[in-house]
Parts: C-alpha cells; sequence; structure tokens
DNA sequence: TTCATATATATGATATTTCGCATGTAACTA
DNA sequence: TAGTTACATGCGAAATATCATATATATGAA
C-alpha cells in the first residue's frame, strides 16, 4: 500500500468518512454505513468496492448481511494515520455516531438493520 | 483545513512529494523543487500554487528565488501526519535526497541553484 | 534599457473520477 | 417455488483534475 494510493483512497468525502469510522469503530454491514452516512446504497457500495480492491477493506458476509472492516494486512503507519485523523476531528464522525446511535435506539426510523448485539 | 482537504492535496504524485519533502527538509526554493522532483518548472509551479491557496505551504521570496515551507498556521495533528508518512515510507523520499545530493555536489549538473549555505 | 534567470499563469486538450439509474445476484422466508 | 431484503455492478453523463505549451511577470546584472 504506497501513500499516494492511500491518500487517493482518503481524497473523497464517503471513502474518507467510511476509513474513519471503521478506524474506530470496528466493523458495520452495508446498510448501517449506508443510513450512518446517508447517502444511497449503489454510492456506498461502490465506495466500499475501491476500498476493498485496493486492499484498505475486508468484507465477511454473514447470512444476508456483509459486513465490512480493515483488511488485517493493513501496514502501521497506515493506522496509525487512519487514528490519528480520527481523533484529532472529532467534528467530523460526530453527526456519524449520531446517526448510528438513532438507529439503534429506533430500528425503523432511517432504514432495516441486522439486529444489534452490542455496542462497543 | 479539513481533513478531506488534507488528503486530496496529498492524493497526487508531485504535491505529496513535495509536501513530504518540506515536512523534512524545512524549505526549498522552486529551482530545487523542480530538479529533485525531475519535472517541469511549470508543473511544479502550478502545485506549489494550488498548496499555497489551501494554506499548506507559504511562500517567500529571496531575491531571484521563492522558498517554500509548511505553512506556519497549518494544524499540528495534519503535521505529525506529514511527518509519520514521511518517517515510515523512506523509499518515496530516499530518490529524491539523492537528487538534492547530487545538485548541490555538481551545481550545473541538473540545473542552477541558489548558493547553498549548508544542509541540514 | 536590455538581457538572462526564476517563477507564475492562461489556455485548450485529455484523462480520470464520480454519479444516478437500472439491473443483476445472493441469501433468507413463506 | 415465488417474494423480499441486502448488496454489487454495468453504463453513459457530468464534473473534475492534470497536462504541455506558450506567454507573462519579477528580479538582478550588464
Amino acid at each position: 500500500m504506497s501513500p499516494l494510493q492511500l491518500f487517493k483512497c482518503l481524497a473523497e468525502d464517503t471513502r474518507l468518512k467510511i476509513l474513519l469510522l471503521l478506524s474506530e469503530h470496528g466493523e458495520l454491514c452495508v446498510c448501517e454505513l449506508t443510513c450512518v452516512l446517508e447517502l444511497s446504497q449503489p454510492k456506498v457500495s461502490r465506495h466500499l468496492a475501491e476500498l476493498r480492491k485496493c486492499a484498505l477493506l475486508a468484507d465477511e458476509r454473514r447470512g444476508k448481511w456483509v459486513y465490512y472492516r480493515l483488511n488485517d494486512t493493513l501496514a502501521d503507519w497506515a493506522r496509525e494515520l487512519l487514528a490519528l485523523t480520527a481523533a484529532r476531528n472529532p467534528d467530523l464522525l460526530a453527526p456519524l455516531y449520531q446517526n448510528l446511535q438513532r438507529m439503534h435506539d429506533k430500528p425503523q426510523s432511517l432504514c432495516s438493520q441486522p439486529a444489534s448485539e452490542e455496542s462497543s
């Protein structure tokens, strides 16, 4: 993973938010991301596909849902860079966490979702 | 400086190298950058102008030469991000430092240059 | 003033990215 | 089986980025 390739992935609003979210939150399925980001499903899915092709993300199907997380092979400096960016720019993620919270409080309010075990 | 804006600036090879170089080296003039990067002067100048407009870089004219450095107002997390990226990807900058060295050893070999006080 | 060097920018061509919309596929349910 | 939900992708349009070339400006020297 070259720095240039990483920065190209981070240079788009949707992909940036996805990567920072997954850096902090660990794992989310596509429908959760779609709801949290308030974007169309094809748009989210297309960006996820790109991040998958760059080996930044790994996906895992569990039943109907496909969960995405940072790829285990991702270099440490890239992980540190994502963590640094997320920690130092809380304003960027705050509204997204609000959406995630609202979604788990009122499941039908925004979109469907998988059964939530517990929020980490 | 939003994360998105920073990453857009870093998502191009020439701009990435300029920012990492200046993050580590402190200050370079346009002709030094042009030689080190082995690119045309208009190309380097155009990317410098963009980084200036984004307030990532500051320029200062001294005689015939214009020196660029990281803008003093640049946020700490952005500085840390640049330093982290440069430190963890030495392969990216190594050939550029070789060019800088060669340029200072044999001034006429690649292009003209300002009088070099001392290399840091 | 004239010339040379250093740097900046305008312009139009080309390449890349992003998008919406429609449609395809996979898994579960009835 | 048919229907529904979750997700992926093909495709052309629109927006954006990048580039080479030519030219403009600024400084210092002659």
